[in-house]
DNA sequence: CCATTTAGTTAGCCTATCTAGTTACTAGTT
DNA sequence: AACTAGTAACTAGATAGGCTAACTAAATGG
């Protein structure tokens, strides 16, 4: 969003609403088409949307060589560590990840997945990856300048909203 | 996407990744902050995720003037109609809906969103709104629509991804 | 006017979550 | 060496929100 301030006194912002409902609504359809995406993902490999989700982050983190403890992944899944211990348990009984004891602490215990999760994975998303390239490369560089900062944007948006305190009941 | 197609044959694609990483990047902050924000809204009100699209779904057809049934809620939250009841019965008694007996068919049911529903969203989610529609007029009329292009032709692929049957097994 | 379809609800079950408390270990301090 | 505190993961038990199947009541239409 460098250069993005300097457009806000430009001429655009009069009469230029001609765009603004499409992208509203091509947000809200992103947004929808993308839960059920991944609902109908889960569904097909017998799990629901949180183990897919964990067993993502687990092959990510496998593919830039970092562990994975499942304190960090009960963060990033937004659930107690408790709800975790018995997601592994699925995941482990399923065959797509097993536990590691780490060597130095003993407390401790790293997450790796298992071939056949890597590979199902691989199945089930390289092939949506590289078409979500194609669209991204259908556009010129200037437009997928523009497109990358929308999506920050919007993202940095998000992260500072919805965080109104409790209003009072109706009771009140 | 009317002149896409054009582009196709342009000499973007060759070496044109500079941004494809930002954009993909881009795409999992959007996802992530999104789906945060929408927990976190839920939370701040009192009730689950489900309950809250209920209640904007609710909220947005009665500003259009459609009335809503809860047959129709069901399938646009891709839940049972029995859920359906519960949810209702959750958001009646929280005072945020109520149902209002069907005059002339005295099987159905249509649901509308209290005053203090209607002003608890709005409350919520109008400075939201008006961000989301700050950021896009930053952006030239060129690049909105670049950005709603790329929005709808996201949910395309989506709509059209994760239909791959299950594949076998471990055990297999 | 009877058979079928439709709208919504009820009953009972299942699963994924939570909170609270436990176990095992590490690390820091005297 | 012996406490003390802190941390990682797990266990137990409760709850919430979803599901399917069965039911009630009303509309439809042949």
């Amino acid at each position: 969003m460098q250069d993005r301030k300097n457009l806000r006194d430009e001429p655009y912002w009069y009469e230029n609403r001609e765009y603004v409902h499409d992208v509203l609504d091509g947000i809200r359809r992103f947004r929808r088409a993308n839960a059920n995406m991944r609902k109908r993902m889960a569904d097909g490999m017998g799990m629901n949307k949180t183990d897919m989700q964990a067993l993502q982050v687990v092959i990510a983190a496998q593919r830039a060589g970092e562990p994975v403890h499942p304190r960090e992944l009960a963060h990033e899944l937004s659930i107690s560590t408790a709800s975790t211990t018995k997601l592994l348990d699925r995941l482990e009984k399923s065959g797509h990840l097993f536990r590691v004891p780490h060597p130095a602490d003993r407390r401790s215990v790293t997450v790796a997945a298992t071939d056949f999760a890597h590979r199902e994975v691989k199945d089930r998303l390289s092939s949506m990856h590289q078409e979500m390239e194609d669209i991204i490369l259908e556009f010129a560089p200037e437009e997928q300048k523009a497109i990358s900062q929308f999506l920050h944007a919007m993202a940095d948006l998000f992260d500072r909203s919805g965080n109104v305190e409790p209003l009072g009941d109706i009771n009140d």
